[in-house]
RNA sequence: GCGCAAUUGGCUCAGCUGGAUAGAGCGUCGGCCUCCGGAGCCGAAGGUCGCAGGUUCGAAUCCUGCAUUGCGCGCCA
């Protein structure tokens, strides 16, 4: 609808240079708003105040002089007129809102969708946590914020694809193969001190305990290092499938399993290392192998090669971002956990390194989620095995509650989770507002079937049968979806989508409490149950894109 | 010390990339079903948008400084 309203302001713009009602040419890239009161029309534009200065005039005068020509349109609107100080507010016509209606049914679940995207190709990793133990609540947030995030690039057009980067290299994997060797020792009788670096969690001991049922003692007689390998290896495989288990049961699917291990197999980390050598911001210092990074407005070089010959983190890093962009993508989002800001510039220095935008890489920072129980702060630990996982919470809260809940914050600010809280307020749960406005149509309908009424066809509606303020706001809200959408998926905001549904489901809840949708007038109620299931469409789309479900009943 | 981010009613948060009188939820107070699901609705009280400058027709939004809070500053991953 707004694009459509920037199209005809565009070319009244155009009709009055060529009539030289106005001189200065230019078309300025205004803002179509939907105001916060209905009386200033259901979009106010601003071009007439973006133009006073080049066109010399009052913006009023360059207002009035647009509405003349916008008003040779007949039939778009009921009315336009010049507001404040050069506002100009268009009040369009009901029939062109029922043409919404008409959309929405038509469309179905694709209503909402666009093509702003263009098929480009975006890849969005998230999670990436460590395969040395489950998943915890922080976790959940990521994966309900990553897998949204995807969900509304896909809608808006993009081509997605979610990765989830395994670092299954590196000396945590030989600390997990340690943890559970040890563990198997102390299974087997030998009184060990657990070390306090290993991992001090009970599932450690539970894959302890699996590889007594299933090898017996078959590793304590060979060679320890060998041992340890081996379970590092089938540790991390374990622990990974049961990441992927817990992600499944959140409703989240990853499309890609990327191994960091398979970076230094292949050799790209190396490749890596050289492309920068040769790009000439690599130097040798202290023995070490540094990347220049402060060239491009990092705080402080960084290490690639330290100088005992081991690669960093950072390296396979870089390697990996490189064979990103090799795949093809165009834009690369990665989701972190807030506490890895001052990663950042580092990263976008590699891109810069690479000849690449920097802005090809969005990094998406969601700030930690801090546990409570009873208001009572629960301490976190991976490495100390203090944790609540990801299952645990989802068991407790349920998977709807626990992903919208995540997603009615901005991902840049603090949250915290008390699992009391959730549990005891999971009634007054924004998401059971939303589900029961769903549900409530659906009641509706078959209350309808049963009374034989049938929704009208919108094209068939009369104007003047859903004429009243509330329906009115009703159908302006629906219009507003795809808008709300595609903003979403253009800054990584899957939120607003969150925020849009409470927003909807208040207004329908609203009218339902004013209006009864089945009355003795056979066309009103054709033409509401035809709203009301435009209603119901709208809230479970967006709750598809959100990964909650739109129950039937409740 | 340096860097990143945050600061909006009692509490938790929105605020559509600069627009008209700043919005929700929770909590408080007062109302609403002989009627499509009361997990709902209606109303009231409650905010100098951390502070001070600046940019312009116009600032919660952009810039600078300050304050407070959180996080980060390894040849760890």
């Amino acid at each position: 609808m707004k694009n459509r309203l920037r199209e005809v302001v565009c070319q009244a713009l155009r009709q009055c240079y060529d009539e030289q009602l106005l001189s200065s040419g230019e078309v300025p890239d205004f803002a179509i708003e939907v105001p916060g009161r209905s009386e200033h029309g259901d979009f106010a534009v601003n071009v007439a105040m973006m133009l006073a200065r080049a066109e010399k005039q009052a913006p009023r005068q360059i207002a009035e002089t647009l509405v003349a020509v916008l008003e040779r349109q007949p039939g778009m609107w009921q009315r336009i007129e010049v507001a404040g100080p050069g506002f100009i507010n268009f009040f369009l016509s009901g029939k062109l809102w029922l043409g919404v209606l008409e959309d929405i049914h038509t469309r179905g679940r694709d209503y909402g969708k666009s093509s702003v995207g263009a098929g480009r190709k975006v890849q969005v990793e998230f999670v990436s946590a460590n395969p040395t133990g489950p998943l915890h609540i922080g976790h959940g947030r990521g994966a309900a914020t990553g897998d949204a995030v995807a969900a509304v690039l896909q809608e808006a057009g993009f081509s997605v694809q979610r990765e989830y980067y395994l670092n299954d290299a590196g000396n945590q994997m030989n600390t997990l193969g340690r943890s559970i060797y040890l563990r198997y020792r102390q299974l087997h009788g030998e009184k060990i001190e657990f070390p306090e670096d290993c991992y001090q969690g009970d599932y450690i001991r539970d894959l302890a305990q699996q590889c007594v049922d299933e090898h017996g003692d078959k590793f304590l007689h060979g060679d320890a290092e060998q041992a340890v390998a081996f379970f590092a290896a089938w540790g991390g495989e374990s622990i990974r499938a049961g990441i992927d288990a817990d992600l499944q049961a959140f409703g989240v699917r990853f499309d890609n399993w990327f191994s960091e291990q398979s970076l230094y197999d292949s050799g790209q980390v190396q490749q890596g290392i050289e492309a920068l050598k040769q790009a000439g911001y690599t130097y040798e210092e202290d023995g070490a192998l540094w990347f220049r990074t402060t060239e491009f407005g990092d705080d402080k070089d960084r290490v690639l090669v330290r100088s005992n010959g081991v690669t960093t983190y950072f390296a396979s890093d870089v390697a990996y971002h490189r064979e990103k962009y090799a795949r093809g993508f165009d834009t690369v989002i990665d989701v972190w956990g807030a506490d890895h800001h001052g990663y950042v510039a580092r990263m976008k220095a590699v891109l810069a390194a690479l000849g690449r935008n920097p802005e090809d890489l969005q990094i998406i920072l969601v700030q930690l989620v801090s546990l409570l129980r009873g208001g009572e702060q629960v301490a976190m630990s991976t490495r100390a095995g203090k944790f609540v996982t990801l299952k645990e919470v989802v068991d407790e809260v349920g998977r709807d509650a626990c992903r919208f809940f995540f997603l009615t914050r901005r991902g840049d600010s603090q949250l915290d989770f008390d699992l009391e809280l959730a549990k005891k307020q999971s009634n007054d749960n924004p998401v059971y507002y939303v589900q029961y406005a769903h549900a409530r149509v659906c009641s509706i309908c078959a209350n309808a079937a049963q009374a034989g009424a049938v929704a009208a066809a919108a094209t068939a509606i009369e104007p003047e049968h859903l004429a009243l303020a509330e329906e009115l706001e009703l159908i302006k809200t629906l219009a507003r979806y795809p808008e709300v959408i595609e903003n979403a998926a253009l800054n990584y905001e899957p939120h607003r989508v969150t925020f849009y549904l409470q927003d909807l489901a208040a207004r329908f809840h609203s009218y339902y409490n004013q209006q009864r949708v089945i009355v003795d007038d056979e066309a009103v109620t054709a033409a509401r149950l035809c709203l009301v299931t435009a209603v119901r469409q709208v809230i479970a789309n967006a709750l598809a894109v959100l990964g909650v479900s739109a129950p039937e009943k409740m």
